[in-house]
DNA sequence: CGATTTTTTGAATCATATCAACGTACGTGG
DNA sequence: CCACGTACGTTGATATGATTCAAAAAATCG
């Protein structure tokens, strides 16, 4: 109950929620431990819950046809992850989503997240305006993936989440980003070069 | 006004209006007559409505370092454009939005919209879907895009907006699949001289 | 029609992928 | 806490999908 305060902290910076309210936010969610390589979604079966990460990583991927996988999105503490295909239209997923640490999410059910929104407008506008956020990331990634070279987009990235650089295998790193593992690490040399 | 129906059933498939609503919320768009390469949106101004087509065609585009462009989104009858990341963060565009055909579009303001969503749960309801299929939208496109080679992308394009494909000039289709008009060019003839 | 815009074609080049092999690190069971 | 196995990262050689540039051909439009 302890960490759950900010999932309420990340909720209030869009709308205000009085003591009962958050109750009943948090009553929404279930909290659950997934270890590392653990799958919370995958492929074929319904994206029943929507994510927020309390603690550690998560990815979303596909496979390709001749096998590669593609990072879709990362998620680290006080981030969102699903399969969003899945959860909006209640369809079975095409993306797996697993825990790339030990991990400690928030879930909340579809079920429950509609009874929340037509119960109290509040929720309707915060889940609005994530939607509307995540509409607007992905079309700068859309962007970003159409304007920018390979190593451009490793650089945006570095600058932009330093962090998360570090902290993810870097041929996962190289699947959100758009090369291979080996083209990355090319990179990332010749980097390495010019600094010394 | 008689055209204007279009927006009302669109709108009615994801919520249901009674005739006063339908009539509050005609009056929140204006119409506007857009010719053919003719900006809605322009980059450094803030894109100040969201746009729905009645008729016509227009393309979302930036401009990238070396001058090439890059198509975003089309939109045709019955679909909606704007600079998302402008207009609900209501900063400055990054992008234009053109006519690619003499059109005829709705417009609402940031305002208007503001004032709808909370005056009446069922326009936040509205927005929120329209969010979220956005969102999953762009989704599915980064994922195809990490996922095909050029000619995989052209092939699922011609699969999916057949018509499209006709109407919009082949240089702007190119930009929005990522690839060059030289290249889509022979991707092409390679097409009509397996078929012959 | 002439003028502009769009598409095509060819040749050279480049960014990135592929394949294969080796090196390194890490975490798990004894 | 060591050792082994698996997961991860690097390197080299070669291949390829896609771009670039330049110019001609075709289509569209006022």
């Amino acid at each position: 109950m302890m960490k759950s305060q900010s999932l309420i902290e990340h909720i209030q910076k869009l709308i205000s929620l009085t003591e009962t309210e958050q109750k009943e936010l948090l009553d929404s969610f279930k909290i659950k431990v997934v270890k590392k390589r653990q799958f919370i979604i995958q492929p074929d079966f319904v994206a029943k819950s929507r994510n927020y990460v309390l603690k550690g990583a998560l990815r979303a991927y596909v496979i390709g046809d001749q096998g590669q996988d593609h990072t879709i999105q990362f998620a680290i503490e006080d981030w969102w992850i699903t399969d969003y295909n899945s959860y909006i239209y209640q369809q079975p997923a095409t993306m797996f989503v697993m825990a790339i640490e030990d991990s400690i999410i928030l879930q909340i059910d579809f079920e429950t997240e509609q009874k929340l929104k037509s119960k109290n407008h509040k929720y309707e506008t915060f889940f609005r305006i994530t939607a509307e956020r995540t509409a607007a990331y992905m079309q700068r990634r859309i962007i970003s993936n159409l304007t920018n070279s390979a190593e451009e987009r490793y650089e945006i990235f570095l600058k932009k989440y330093p962090d998360l650089a570090q902290r993810v295998p870097q041929y996962v790193l190289a699947s959100f980003l758009g090369m291979t593992t080996e083209y990355l690490s090319r990179l990332r040399n010749q980097r390495n070069e010019q600094k010394s």
